[in-house]
DNA sequence: ACGATAGGTGACCAAATGGTCACATGTCAA
DNA sequence: TTGACATGTGACCATTTGGTCACCTATCGT
């Protein structure tokens, strides 16, 4: 199974971090995205590497610096997996019903 | 985080082939799907438990069964939070040509 | 009432995972 | 060309996780 992959590397919260920085800025170097979290360099490597094996995350070389870019055919991917065309329109009002009650407290 | 519970319930392939058949059918007891693994009722019991503290999978107690529901929504906050709206439609394009390109291999 | 059936708990073990470090390679800029 | 900077590798350790089992409780049908 090569979802396998993906389902991993978005289990752990510094990755799904990572994401969340890539989603806002795209293109960072693997220095620039250490500097944002409380780990050493290694350990964000370490990470980094694991969403790139997941296709989460696509990379592209520039001298002697990596640049990372989101990916985000995967997360669709999983979307399609569990929610069906047909409950899709529910869901959202779910969720949207979700929200307001949320803002309200 | 209360994400984290999803993420990390997703992480485990018996876990996501628990979901996969609560999607084709929904409503069924712990032996029902017990029988569809290769694995000992308590295994599937500890899955079944991460599913449901991650709100993946609502129960209904019924007699002295306990029926399993899959519940949709987390999946779909997974989604809205890595696809922005305006990237959406390239997204699912870029799927479907995937998908054209996997059927003519 | 009572055996059979459905579900539940806690302890336990092997394997996978997250994190750090010493060390190494490649590239920039003066 | 040489020192500083950006990235990469392998070994290593603590913790978490997946799985099983012995034992227990509750409900059904007869």
């Amino acid at each position: 199974m090569t979802d396998d992959r993906v389902f991993k590397a978005l289990a752990d919260p510094t990755r799904r971090f990572l994401l969340d920085l890539l989603f806002t800025r795209d293109g960072r170097t693997l220095t620039e995205l250490e500097s944002e979290l409380e780990m050493s360099r290694f350990g964000v490597m370490k990470h980094l590497r694991v969403l790139e094996e997941a296709n989460l995350v696509v990379t592209r070389r520039s001298g002697r610096e990596k640049l990372h870019f989101l990916n985000p055919v995967p997360i669709r991917e999983i979307h399609d997996r569990w929610i069906d065309k047909y409950t899709e329109r529910h869901t959202t009002a779910l969720l949207e019903l979700k929200a307001e009650l949320e803002d309200e407290s």
